[in-house]
DNA sequence: TTCTTTGCAAATGCTTTGCACCCAG
DNA sequence: CTGGGTGCAAAGCATTTGCAAAGAA
C-alpha cells in the first residue's frame, strides 16, 4: 500500500465512523488525520500542534485533544503513557500491532512483536471469562554493559 | 510471614537503603512506609495523604511524593498508570510479582501470574541485548455479555 | 553545627471546560 | 436555520519546586 493509498483509506474508515456517530465532517478533523498518518513514529498533542502551526493551520489544541478522542475510538490511533507527564500518540492502521521496550538510560524506544501475548491473552479471556479488547505491554530496561 | 514480621522486614530494607544512600532516616519516611504496608491493594497520593491526615500525622504531599520515589527506588513499592490522571501504587515485598486485567465497564481489576511474560522478557534479552528492569502489563476488556 | 528534609504554598504543565462565533448538514 | 464544532482563554488537577524552619547526623 503506498502511502496515498493509506491516506485514502484511513480517511474513509474515519469518514464511515463520523457519520455512524452522527459527528459533523469538518475540514479539521481530516486535516488532523492527515497530518498524524504524514508522520512517522511518536507524537504527543505540543508536537502536532507544533507542526500544524508552522504549516499555517488555524488549529488549537482543544480541537487536536477532542479529534484525537474520535481517532482512538476508531482505531486510527493508539495513545501510550511512557512517562506520566504526557500522553504520547502513534497512528496504528496499516501497521503491525506491536509493544515496546523503553530504555530507560537512553530514552531510546525498541518496538517488537511477540506472539506469545496473544496466546496469554486467549488464556485469561477463557479462565476469566471476560473479552480483551487491547493491552499494553513495555519492558523497561538499559543496555547490556561490555565487560571490561 | 506475619503482618508484624512483614512490617519489620520492610523497615529494615528501607533502613538500609537509606543508609546505603545516604539518606537520612526520618520518622516521616518510616511513617509513610508503615501505612503503606498498613494498606491492602491500590492507593493514590490523595488516599495516602487523607488516610494519614485522619490518623493526625502531620505530613506534606510533597514529602509523600518524595517517599514513594524512595520507595520505588527499593522497589518497596510499584507505581500503575492504570488512567492518564493520577498514578496509583501498591506495596510489592512479599507480594507475588502479578500483572492485571482492567474492565472497563465496571472499573474491576483483576490480578493474574502468567510466567509466559518471564520467557517473553529472556527473549527480549537475547534478541536486543539488553537486561529488562521491568515491565508492565494491563490487558482492557469487559465482562462477556450472557447469550439471550 | 551542618546540611538534608520537611511543610506549606506557589508554580508548572498537561488536559479540560466555558463561551461566543462559525459552519456542516 | 440549528446545533454541533471550533479557537481562545481560563480553569482544573496532579505533580514539582522554592523557601524558611526543623531536626538527623
Amino acid at each position: 500500500m503506498t502511502q496515498e493509498e493509506l491516506q485514502e483509506k484511513v480517511k474513509t474508515i474515519f469518514s464511515l465512523y463520523l457519520e455512524k456517530n452522527q459527528h459533523r465532517k469538518t475540514p479539521e478533523r481530516f486535516a488532523i488525520l492527515k497530518e498524524i498518518y504524514d508522520f512517522d513514529g511518536h507524537f504527543d498533542i505540543e508536537n502536532l500542534y507544533t507542526k500544524m502551526k508552522s504549516q499555517n493551520y488555524r488549529v488549537s489544541r482543544a480541537t487536536l485533544y477532542n479529534t484525537i478522542d474520535l481517532l482512538l475510538s476508531c482505531n486510527l490511533v493508539r495513545k501510550h503513557q511512557f512517562s506520566s507527564t504526557n500522553s504520547q500518540f502513534e497512528k496504528s492502521y496499516g501497521s503491525k500491532q506491536h509493544d515496546h521496550i523503553i530504555l530507560t538510560d537512553s530514552g531510546e524506544l525498541i518496538e517488537f512483536c511477540d506472539p506469545r501475548i496473544q496466546t496469554i491473552k486467549k488464556t485469561l479471556e477463557d479462565l476469566f471469562d471476560i473479552e480483551i479488547e487491547h493491552h499494553t505491554l513495555y519492558f523497561y530496561g538499559t543496555r547490556k554493559k561490555e565487560k571490561s
